[in-house]
DNA sequence: ATCTTTATTGTTATAAAGACAATAAATGTA
DNA sequence: TACATTTATTGTCTTTATAACAATAAAGAT
């Protein structure tokens, strides 16, 4: 018995909910994936589908074992990948993911370098915050302010994630500065929005954790008008000091000193990490794009 | 082409080094495994093995795509084994790898009753304190004090495993109760050897680790020679609280109480994880251990 | 240089999978 | 309730893939 085949007929079937439609996207009648699947069924001495004629359903042992079998599928589809490709030099389509701020900022710009060298690289860039899977979404490498999501994928700490409070000039002339976190209540805030909801502020106060948020003045997901708008005075805006260093360094905002320090999770190590699968790092256009990457940005 | 059988036969090819030792383990003649591992490589399109009629030798991309292949294969085992066995009662051989001391101490005379409960179970029991890996061993539930390995191990914590430092109501007297760290350095020490070499004895000093251990009277890796030698007398142990208890509750130990605390180790949260195979808990023997110890033991 | 071991190749036999038609069970509609 | 339709399964034949066995060629050891 040819296991994979039977694995792969399985695991469509029960995608598809059908023996016909499974059996017309791989092109051969049904009887034979009806043959297949049930050869595995008698070699496992279990049941994995019920049928009936109008639909067909994982079993429980079926549903855990299906679980299983995508993810091993997979894996054996990428190590055949990362061998088949060896030696070819980079080449094809590159699916990069990226968290938006970083990517409008650090990523583009080096992307076009990335082209002149790897000219046979078609990029294909998606910013998003979202927490896309990396292993089951057609993404080469993601970069993301999290972990690693499982063993099987690798993470390079990029670059460190602080979040620092910023304002302008201007606004801090006419607000005052606070020292205080609790001051802030009597500021004017402007905030990521994140998936989860905009970011608060927190403060260690008296072995306790406060949300010490200034009343909301704008709430974005766009971390380039959030910096614009604190730049010109709107408000303090709690920022990446990567994506602040640009205004820092003109003076047209400035990095607040406050006491406790103020930060939007209650973890402050944050970091961007740079994520692929371990397993296709012999790719040649993912190698070409990791070595790329923590080249120009590890710090 | 079955790739399965492929994979199966170039990893054991790779292995053995050889077609024709592989291929009497299979039982079949060596040129079956001559045919499909070159139908394996021409369909990756590249070499994976070095051939001569003295050696086989993996490539490099030979040497990559095998470790991932065992572990696909291991994989696929492991799930079709435990729907295999879904349906079936615990049975056959339960290999059970723990720590020498918790082993003899706690886990051993557990195990007579639960042969009672399962009596179709034989039990397959080793202690050692090296940590073998869980993962290729042929182990089914093994009990550590370390952490979980990976994602596809689960850890269940059974017990702290806090090491407290005690010695004789005999010894005490002779030598001094001592209260401070830096007092240690003039007592005598009994020391547990682990594979990383004997335990010292750390305490935080003016926001530093200091290496506050007595002059050595005894090392060994074996528990309970060293709590019978600290019974004696003979100096200060630092042995994990479940280990001492018997000691203790019989007023032949002692605890010591002494400032700042002093450990084993930097970071104190240790304690004596459970730890299987996520993918075998469906195989009921697996169940059944990993229930009846945590029921039994988990505090 | 000869012998031995070992991977490969040719050829035939056997087992596995596909193709196609026919059947039986379940669902939806008249 | 009866009929039509969809769909999984089964029977039979054909095609393909793998095993078996003998023969060959290449590499290393004596």
């Amino acid at each position: 018995m040819d296991q994979v085949r039977a694995l792969r007929y399985f695991s469509k079937v029960a995608e598809m909910g059908s023996f016909t439609k499974a059996a017309r996207l791989f092109g051969v009648p049904p009887s034979s994936l009806s043959r297949r699947v049930a050869d595995l069924e008698s070699s496992l001495g279990a049941t994995l589908l019920k049928r009936s004629t109008r639909d067909v359903k994982l079993t429980e042992v079926g549903q855990r074992y299906y679980n299983q079998v995508v993810d091993i599928l997979q894996q054996l589809e990428q190590s055949n990948e990362a061998v088949r490709s060896y030696q070819a030099k980079p080449m094809g389509h590159l699916h990069i993911s990226s968290m938006v701020g970083f990517g409008e900022r650090i990523l583009l710009p080096l992307l076009e370098e990335f082209s002149q060298l790897y000219p046979e690289i078609v990029l294909d860039v998606s910013l998003s915050d979202e927490l896309s899977a990396l292993s089951r979404d057609e993404v080469d490498v993601a970069i993301r302010g999290g972990y690693a999501p499982n063993e099987r994928v690798l993470a390079i700490k990029l670059m460190g994630n602080q979040f620092v409070p910023v304002a302008s000039p201007q606004y801090l002339l006419n607000m005052g500065t606070p020292t205080n976190a609790l001051e802030l209540k009597k500021h004017k805030g402007l905030y990521f929005r994140t998936p989860n909801g905009p970011t608060p502020w927190l403060a260690y106060l008296n072995n306790q954790w406060h949300d010490v948020s200034a009343p909301q003045v704008a709430v974005s997901n766009n971390g380039k008008w959030l910096g614009e708008l604190a730049a010109k005075g709107k408000g303090i805006l709690m920022a990446p000091r990567w994506s602040a260093a640009q205004y820092l360094a003109r003076g047209e905002l400035l990095e607040l000193k406050i006491e406790p320090t103020v930060q939007i999770s209650q973890n402050n190590d944050m970091a961007v990490y740079l994520l692929y699968q371990k397993q296709r790092y012999l790719v040649p256009k993912v190698k070409a794009a990791v070595d790329f990457l923590v080249a120009r940005v590890k710090q």
